[in-house]
DNA sequence: CATCGATGTTGAG
DNA sequence: TCAACCTCGATGG
């Protein structure tokens, strides 16, 4: 089983987070870096047993004994290929951008198929800690093999493309490509990155983490669209997420932060919160609520427009009606949204 | 097959 | 403000 990392926002990386604690955790790590970018990383990493996994906001954190802990961020399109006995499920595969999407399209509609359960509300948990058997098998899309179930005869595989660090136990094998970091921390320095990151919900649950968040906006008058990109004000949050939430909260990205009322921004908090659970419990970056019908939340999964509200979707009537759906440059990345609809918070009815 | 743009961040200028 | 990172799906010829 192999899959790859090709949305690197917040949920991704908790979700490699847990691949490694579900396979990889407990066992003794042979390091490399077969591209030669992290040979004395590597050297320094291997052979030591990997105690834990974790991530904050886009920051992977993986612990080594010996107080080594590999800090990783995957950047624009850096990704982790895992291979070998990997549990997975039709749920965890879905978020695999390079193995036969029909077939683990398919897996995962039929698995939450008899109720309601195509609302992402419903959607069945990632069961990582329920799996069958693992599989010694490999499901990439090689030249000759696409969308194929292929027997894994030689373990671990060749790496394929510039591969950073390989991490690798008697039964799994984990590839880095494209990082944009890739590096050995001691305790201290990992206590520095986290010090600068804003609070990312699946870290930081709780009232303190809402507060936090809070605070950090209404002090200054930088926009929110910009605010929510800066992740030493709330960790995690990408163009897509970020374009989605104003969205959703009808607020105008051009805000000053210091002007959205209290309740506002506790609603914006929860309802990234709830994104961010979603997109680590179903693999999806499912940022619509309005899909009412099966055939409608098949659509969706099947075109990554149809997921979104106005990421990527320029020109069209925004899906609740008002206005037509932008796009402007925002922090120098790409923002979309509807001006006829986020019209928060209103002008007050004063000057004239 | 060539080219482009991207879900991100850093660091040079 | 912008190039670099150096991947890879989407798009165009």
């Amino acid at each position: 089983m192999t899959w790859g990392t090709p949305v690197p926002e917040g949920h991704s990386i908790h979700r490699i987070a847990m691949q490694f604690r579900r396979n990889f955790a407990g066992s003794r790590v042979a390091a490399s870096s077969p591209q030669g970018r992290f040979a004395a990383g590597a050297a320094d990493l291997d052979g030591r047993v990997m105690l834990d996994a974790s991530a904050i906001g886009k920051h992977l954190l993986v612990e080594f004994e010996g107080d080594r802990i590999l800090h990783v961020h995957l950047g624009l399109y850096g990704a982790w290929d895992f291979a070998g006995e990997i549990e997975a499920d039709a749920t965890l595969a879905s978020a695999n951008g390079r193995m036969g999407q029909t077939n683990q399209r398919g897996t995962f509609i039929e698995a939450v198929a008899g109720d309601q359960a195509f609302h992402p509300d419903a959607l069945p948990e990632s069961s990582l800690n329920s799996m069958g058997a693992p599989r010694r098998t490999r499901l990439r899309m090689a030249e000759s093999e696409k969308g194929e179930d292929v027997e894994l005869e030689n373990f671990p595989p060749e790496p394929i493309g510039q591969v950073r660090v390989r991490l690798l136990t008697e039964r799994a094998v984990a590839d880095l490509r494209g990082p944009t970091a890739c590096e050995v921390f001691d305790p201290q320095q990992v206590a520095q990155l986290v010090a600068k990151l804003g609070p990312d919900p699946m870290h930081d649950s709780g009232k303190a983490a809402e507060d936090r968040f809070v605070a950090a906006v209404r002090r200054s008058a930088t926009p929110i669209g910009l605010q929510l990109m800066d992740q030493s004000v709330v960790a995690g949050i990408g163009n897509v997420y970020r374009a989605e939430l104003l969205f959703r909260a009808r607020l105008n990205p051009h805000t000053p932060g210091k002007d959205i009322p209290v309740p506002t921004l506790r609603k914006l908090w929860r309802d990234w919160a709830h994104l961010l659970e979603i997109g680590v419990r179903t693999g999806q970056m499912m940022t619509r609520d309005d899909l009412d019908t099966e055939e409608a939340y098949k659509r969706a999964l099947a075109s990554r427009e149809e997921r979104h509200y106005v990421y990527k979707r320029t020109g069209l009537k925004s899906p609740r009606g008002r206005g037509q759906v932008v796009m402007e440059e925002m922090g120098g990345r790409n923002l979309y949204w509807a001006p006829g609809w986020q019209t928060l918070p209103k002008p007050k009815p004063q000057d004239g």
